[in-house]
RNA sequence: GGAGAGAUGGCCGAGUGGUCGAAGGCGCACGCCUGGAAAGUGUGUAUACCAAACCGGUAUCAAGGGUUCGAAUCCCUUUCUCUCCGCCA
């Protein structure tokens, strides 16, 4: 979140994360509340302080053995007042707490400026569309004739959106992660973690998907818990209410996690298959870093994410998210977006943003700078590397032969323990 | 689930009603010392908010409430941690 005094000092550039986000919180009621909180607060401290001193002087009557009583009386109805005014305080406060969890992260500099996706930025792709000499299958074909998934039987399960992996399917699905996991932590160096599937409230306020995104998560109520939608909640939250040393970082963690998501709203779209799905796996990177250097760290993560799909020969594209469709929380971000060439369509498998010190703000994290020995917030990243459901798709239908069996691309054999899907 | 113990600054730890924002230590920063380092030594070292030219003010000893002129300290509630017992595996 963003800091009231920020707010009041950087006015237009609130205002302007608030229009580019296509937000509706009202800056001006905001500003208007912490007007009248430093109001009361004057008043009240102004009270504090004069209590102090005559408490200071009671004692010091006492001592000396003098009749204290007037005073006494006089510093009792300045306490009622206290007590008041503290009480006003506090109703004011929480509505201006209240808000500011609403408010939406700032925009960096340069970050194109749109309505929604379409005016997103092309920053590079990688690879070509692969051709092909044949009609191609599309995924759901190709995972029904190889039997793969079985999203009919899965729907006895948990209903429809949560897919069931079956046999070299399911199989697949976990050399993928480990593929992605391995990488990360052998090749980038990222700290291996494994996180708890549910995340509190608080922690879950951290990141940004409480309180705004309530309905895309699901919850249980019993023991107010939410089941995370990715695994930046755990990882992000590793670290609340930390102070970090300016030498350990940056840190570098990943982790796969189940991630859960409603996706309230969007029945009807691209539900079919394994596109958009309430259940799905995906490996992690999050970062904590030095506010210096954040976005250059941005650009490393970004890097680390699409290492995984050159590894695997996947044609992708990378997109600067325009200010319309950036997400409430950050302040910058990437899509990497994968080429399905049967649905002839970029899908979305990474998303790598810089949160700056929104997340920390509201999580507490912080770090002891060097330089000064002051402790400041730090700045926070996080990018999927990558999420597996559309890697799938976009797997399966680039490496798909003309016989009907797919081969799996070299660095993934041996995690499949196989070269090849077929029946 | 039952019983008990505890929660104080970056860390450890003292402090049971009145200059306690908090002793002491560690750590850290800067200086001295040294050829350099270690050791030693001196000084400094919480955070947030308000007000700011400067001085300053307020709050914070897990969280919330209460008693009191005044609470780290007394009372209540909650959360968390630890130990023992039970339960489950």
């Amino acid at each position: 979140m963003l800091s009231i005094k920020f707010i009041r000092e950087h006015t237009q550039r609130v205002r302007d994360a608030v229009s580019g986000k296509r937000s509706d919180v009202n800056i001006d009621e905001i500003l208007a509340l912490d007007e009248r909180r430093r109001g009361i607060l004057k008043e009240v401290e102004d009270l504090k302080a004069l209590r102090n001193k005559n408490s200071a002087a009671i004692a010091i009557l006492k001592r000396g053995g003098e009749d204290a009583s007037g005073k006494i009386a006089e510093m009792r109805e300045v306490s009622d007042r206290i007590r008041t005014l503290d009480l006003k305080l506090k109703e004011v406060d929480g509505q201006l707490n209240e808000r500011l969890l609403y408010v939406p992260n700032i925009i960096h500099e340069g970050v194109p400026i749109g309505t929604d996706e379409s005016d997103n930025r092309f920053v590079r792709d990688w690879g070509k569309k692969p051709e092909f000499s044949f009609p191609l299958k599309d995924h759901l074909k190709i995972g029904e004739d190889l039997q793969l998934f079985d999203l009919k039987r899965a729907v006895k399960i948990s209903g429809a959106g949560f897919p069931l992996y079956t046999g070299q399917g399911a199989r697949l699905e976990r050399a993928l992660i480990n593929f992605m996991l391995d990488h990360h932590t052998e090749q980038q160096n990222y700290t291996e973690l494994f996180p708890p599937f549910l995340s509190g409230k608080t922690a879950t306020q951290t990141t940004g998907q409480l309180p705004k995104f309530e309905e895309d998560m699901y919850k249980i109520p019993s023991d107010d818990l939410y089941c995370i939608s990715t695994a930046e909640i755990p990882v992000t939250n590793i670290h609340a209410d930390e102070i970090l040393e300016e030498g350990e970082l940056p840190r570098k963690y990943t982790a796969y996690s189940a991630c859960f998501r409603r996706e309230a709203g969007s029945y009807g779209k691209e539900t079919r298959g394994l596109l958009r799905v309430h259940q799905f796996n995906k490996v992690e990177m999050v970062k904590f870093v030095t506010p210096e250097t954040s976005y250059e760290e941005l650009e490393l993560l970004t890097a680390d994410a699409e290492a995984i799909l050159q590894l695997l020969g996947l044609h992708y594209r990378v997109v600067e998210l325009s200010t319309g469709d950036l997400s409430f929380s950050a302040a910058k971000c990437y899509d990497i977006e994968v080429w399905a060439p049967a649905m002839e369509k970029y899908l979305e498998v990474s998303s790598c943003s810089n949160f700056e010190a929104f997340q920390a703000r509201r999580g507490n994290i912080r770090y002891r700078r060097k330089s000064d020995n002051t402790v400041q917030f730090l700045h926070t990243l996080n990018g999927s590397g990558v999420a597996t459901p559309r890697l799938m798709i976009a797997l399966l239908e680039t490496f798909q032969e003309k016989d009907g069996t797919v081969t799996l691309p070299e660095p993934l054999q041996p995690y499949f323990k196989g070269d090849s899907l077929s029946l």
